[in-house]
DNA sequence: CTGAAAGCGCTTACAG
DNA sequence: CTGAAAGCGCTTACAG
């Protein structure tokens, strides 16, 4: 077997209670003792037995990261490894452990996420969407889960711990970016408006035109669900038009892949005749011709920032609920051009 | 608190031991016990605590996700994350955790390892990827670690167990395939060598080139290293050449995209001047246009036979070191035409 | 400043 | 077929 509290104690010559104390620094314990503890940790390799003190401190020191129960294609967007990432990359600094739940529909989730709950395996979630009507999100708030989102809530806000982008700002800057190259007839392409980040992007849209004075016209703003992703016909239609924008705004990289192709098909050159922005700079917004100006997210610091307030909201549960929001940046690159 | 065994041996009128037993399904209680006591564990909501479980029975059920440890652009991939995907649900259906393990660089992830396998958070870890002289596999060989490779090992084969495709055939499939197409002119365009994964593809395609009395040019070889990928300058010369490839066998979509792009800028069109065969499948495959003919390499089954297989040896040490190959497809679609 | 002891919620050899 | 008891490796009130 490994080595144990019992192991170290008996080379510093102390009792298991001091060696406890010592690894969580307790200021009781003297100096001189603590660098004696210390030494034998060290010469042995001791680490405190991960379950036994979970079990003794009535804690899992465990965190379960929720996806979108969805079809395969959400998870081709790099968002949520990077997310993943940053999480993963504090919890293992922390001593902490987070772990994964996915499903192919919102039952299964719902079950893994009772279950895990339950059996104390994890103390909290981070859930990494929002969509409206979310069952997955009522549940844990009926539960009375701890839990986190990445983005807005659509429910329960005011009792919600999140980590956002400020979307309505980001769609709002994007649409100045865009009016101040002299662009005004300016569309948006957003994917399935249930999700938060979407309508917010979008919102920021028309609060820009507004506040120059255009109208918002309706067959300028195009959702396509994901599931749909073969049926571009509303957008085709609308990229034909003779009152046709000169720019459009999309809510990520790979909705604005899908543009670019239908704008080859119906050749239409990039940005001469047609200005694309879109979000998250992703490394598709470098391989694509021309390159794409996107907004950067951060994705990874959204993941760093919400395992950050889950742990500390584990280890101290009156704390209130926070919200954090992640600065973006727009990137600049060839897909606007001025007219 | 929770439900406890106690409250559960309470209700069913049994000793703690029996509620134990009939969890685990012992064939030593009776039946009618056993009936007596799944009702009471059903009325209380009951699931056994996972610390205090894994403590008694020394085990963690727990397994490591290890990442390449890498710049960004690596998890563009959506292979790493269809691949957790697999793994994830397979522990989540067997009571078991994953967590990820990522880092900087070589030295964050051998902390993160030694410390995770010293506590005990973990009891064996997968490891996404498979490159020569890998500092991280060597660790986890002379730690007598129980570890699972996804892709083939590139040192101590013998004594591994690992979940791969058949990259040597497919690359020679792939190959095959655009020979029949009357292709005579192939090159193949792959990342870093020092990958596992690409080097099979790559012989893959030395050996079907052979066979068919052709020779393997070195021009007609092109490696890009992740690192530099925007530096394509051999690859822009090889297709301007007047002896220019007909056909490229590509080791993954993101390259390929690259690879498009630059046919584009390069006034080469796809697939009248160059066929284009890809590797993965992913979404990208699909929205470039044309979309890539790719070969599907079934990156969410890989990753649950490696879960199967890590369960199974955690629970049965004795094990002996498997081998399996997961099976690919060509999926055929518009960037390859006869010639 | 330090230690002995009880307890966290299970599992499992042992006894019957 | 079932139970009492020891033990997994820690933590932490309590006592000194």
């Amino acid at each position: 077997m490994a080595v144990t509290i019992k192991d170290v104690a008996a080379l510093a010559g102390v009792s298991p209670s001091t060696v406890s104390r010592t690894c969580k620094n307790n200021p009781s314990i003297s100096e001189e003792t603590k660098e004696r503890v210390r030494r034998a940790m060290a010469e042995l390799g001791y680490e405190p037995n991960f379950q036994a003190s979970n079990l003794a401190a009535q804690i899992s020191r465990s965190i379960g990261i929720i996806l979108p129960p969805s079809p395969k294609e959400t998870y081709e967007n790099s968002f949520y490894l990077e997310t993943i990432r940053g999480i993963s990359h504090y919890c293992n600094a922390h001593q902490y452990i987070s772990t994964i739940v996915t499903g192919q529909n919102e039952e299964e989730i719902l079950n893994a996420v009772r279950s895990m709950s339950r059996s104390g395996k994890v103390n909290g979630f981070i859930v990494l969407y929002s969509r409206v009507n979310d069952p997955v999100i009522d549940f844990l708030f009926s539960e009375g889960l701890l839990y986190i989102l990445i983005g807005k809530p659509a429910q329960y806000t005011n009792h919600t711990i999140y980590i956002d982008n400020d979307n309505l700002l980001a769609g709002q800057e994007a649409t100045e970016y865009l009016y101040a190259l002299g662009h005004r007839k300016i569309a948006y392409l957003g994917v399935d408006n249930s999700l938060v980040f979407s309508a917010d992007r979008k919102t920021g849209y028309m609060t820009a035109l507004i506040s120059h004075g255009l109208t918002v016209q309706p067959e300028y703003c195009i959702e396509v669900p994901a599931a749909s992703q073969n049926e571009f016909q509303e957008l085709r239609k609308l990229l034909l038009r003779e009152e046709r924008p000169t720019a459009v705004l999309v809510s990520d990289d790979i909705l604005a892949l899908s543009l670019e192709r239908i704008c080859i098909e119906a050749d239409i050159s990039i940005p001469e005749d047609l200005s694309i922005l879109s979000f998250n700079n992703s490394l598709f917004a470098r391989l694509t011709s021309p390159q794409l100006t996107s907004i950067d997210i951060n994705s990874g610091q959204l993941g760093m920032e919400a395992a950050t307030q889950m742990i500390s909201h584990i280890e101290n549960p009156s704390l209130p609920a926070t919200k954090i929001i992640v600065p973006h940046q727009l990137i600049e690159r060839d897909s606007c051009r001025r007219i």
